[in-house]
DNA sequence: CGCAGATATTGAAATGTTTCAACTAGCTTG
DNA sequence: CAAGCTAGTTGAAACATTTCAATATCTGCG
């Protein structure tokens, strides 16, 4: 078993070792790297042996010093965890990869300030632009991000008075979908398991939820039972059925999005509450598990590949900053999935 | 409506423009923002005011240039879409983002040449560390970068002789553990639904399982069918289907991963297939969903936040190259969850 | 008053690229 | 054969920082 020392701290390579073993100047080496169309055939072939030989490897940093901005962009999301922010990822990823660019991959966790800390960060590594789904309500600091040159697009949140791109789904919409089947079936008192009302999606939803409470010629304040949980994870879901009204309590459950649906029917499940005969449960995104849960879970779909890939697309031609581009929302209409949780 | 143009391309404030502003030199601007004890308090501020009056924000590249390696880590992948890897990153991120360190998440897709592109890139942009799950068995590349500098950890992968850091789950072991279990519930003709053998996860599951086989007596070939699948998606799975032999069939079905385990419970049940009475099924990780499927699916726990944390800690100290630093190998135990897919 | 020792600030070199005006050779053309 | 091209190559400036030796200013002390 031998030690294996990181090899003494040899100065990294640069051009001008491979410029001074190839016997050209630096200027050639750059060209040969860049426009190997000016350079002679011969001189060409000596000094890409003289960059294997050596093993360099340009920097990305120096180029970006003098070239201007960096090939990396930032995708800020809420929770990584969240299985919707899974399947939005790949859509983002493909196309980016294409452009060769990185992904820089920020999880603001809902808070505020790691959402500002991971901006400042982003900018300081002048990114071309930013992917975002804001953790709070203002998005003031974006506004003013792009106006210093960032291609900033929203990601599943509308784009406030066009100030800047967006992609989204339609959430009032979403939310009226979901309310208008669980009235339908019959349901007078529905507990909405919700998020904080500062974040977007949560109140979009909610809203549609009253539209359609209203629609029916129903009092809102009397169906609609809220809670609002911290976060929205499984383990919040279930806690949720603590919070529930005893007596005269709610006939349907619906969960803003599948994860906390996921908790609620575990803790449903735990406590022999018969899942929909007992309590009726929907849930909202329609991850890839959702039609396969114990009970099928009633959800409403989003498109969440084509969100990804919009919003990157967006992204691209907002980052390239082409004059007289305009701020352009791309909205997604939400799908209704009836299955088990709701009407078995 | 005003159109909203990009304002004249400026150039970017430096801190050339902040001493002057402020009237000092850059030296005392570089001293505030990285040694501010080195300055006095009356210069502190009127230094700060400049900054924050100019709208001044540092250039990471330009720093990185002369300060050497940079602020960002790559993650490598194999599939971004697999909620496997959306439950191991939450680890990685609470980790790095403690450490102020980006998370540059690559998604090879299991492509070695996709593989390829994106660490040479990583490399170009003089990353401290990578985190990987290498898409072939070969890791000889991976190697040569960690001895030119770069610290590499082993993602969910053993460390082939621990010529690298690794941070893995013992699959033989799980594999062993779904194969005994299926084996004394009498199942006697088993399907395994795997990935291409390539990939060191699916080959080591494999062994795991023969090894259980053998173990009660067995022969291997009589008792095992294995169907390879091109990609561990739902999709793949409910196809796989197609494939299992008609007569004197599989009575149980033991599917590499959750995700392919969601497909074929998917695709039995438009069958009409009874689960686990003319079928029993098992996966694979136990990610979030798997005890809420219908029927719940046994399978094999893995700790995966623990995995992701462990995996950025010791990519830290590999990173900070720490001389003396041995290889370090952390295995966790995988855990079999039953539930109703097979002894309902 | 002169000097040692802190404390605060400066100016310039160094980092690894790109870019571009200038230069060289080798041809063609009148 | 001089003049004008063209293709290929060069050398140095520019990019935004950090670092560090050198300098300037102050404070107290003999």
């Amino acid at each position: 078993m031998t030690d294996i020392h990181r090899p003494a701290e040899r100065r990294r390579l640069s051009m001008v070792d491979v410029a001074a073993h190839a016997g050209v100047s630096v200027g050639t080496v750059s060209n040969v790297l860049n426009r190997p169309e000016l350079v002679a055939e011969p001189t060409l072939r000596r000094v890409r042996a003289s960059i294997k030989a050596l093993g360099f490897v340009p920097s990305a940093p120096a180029r970006q010093l003098r070239g201007g901005s960096g090939r990396s962009v930032g995708v800020m999301v809420r929770d990584i965890g969240n299985p919707f922010f899974s399947e939005v990822l790949p859509g983002i990823e493909t196309r980016l990869s294409q452009e060769q660019l990185l992904l820089v991959l920020c999880s603001s966790g809902d808070s505020i300030e790691k959402e500002a800390h991971y901006l400042q960060i982003l900018e300081q590594h002048r990114v071309p632009g930013i992917l975002i789904t804001p953790a709070g309500q203002d998005i003031s600091h974006l506004v003013e991000l792009r106006r210093r040159g960032i291609g900033m697009v929203l990601l599943d949140r509308p784009g406030a008075d066009s100030q800047l791109c967006a992609v989204a789904v339609d959430n009032v919409r979403g939310g009226e979908l979901a309310g208008a089947h669980l009235l339908s079936l019959g349901h007078r008192r529905i507990a909405f398991l919700n998020g904080p009302p500062i974040v977007r999606q949560c109140a979009d939803r909610r809203e549609g939820l009253v539209k359609a409470v209203r629609a029916a010629g129903l009092d809102p304040d009397e169906v609609i039972t809220e809670i609002t949980l911290p976060a929205l994870t499984p383990r919040e879901g279930e806690a949720a059925l603590e919070r529930l009204p005893a007596r005269g309590g709610p006939t349907a459950l619906f969960c803003v999005n599948d994860t906390v649906a996921l908790g609620a029917l575990r803790g449903l499940e735990r406590r022999g509450v018969s899942v929909p005969h007992d309590m009726a449960v929907m849930g909202y995104d329609d991850v890839e598990f959702a039609a396969l849960l114990s009970p099928a879970l009633t959800s409403v779909r989003q498109p969440k590949h084509q969100l990804g890939q919009a919003a990157a697309e967006l992204l691209l031609t907002d980052a390239r900053g082409d004059s007289g581009h305009w701020h352009q929302e791309i909205v997604f209409q939400p799908e209704l999935m009836v299955r088990a949780s709701t009407s078995g």
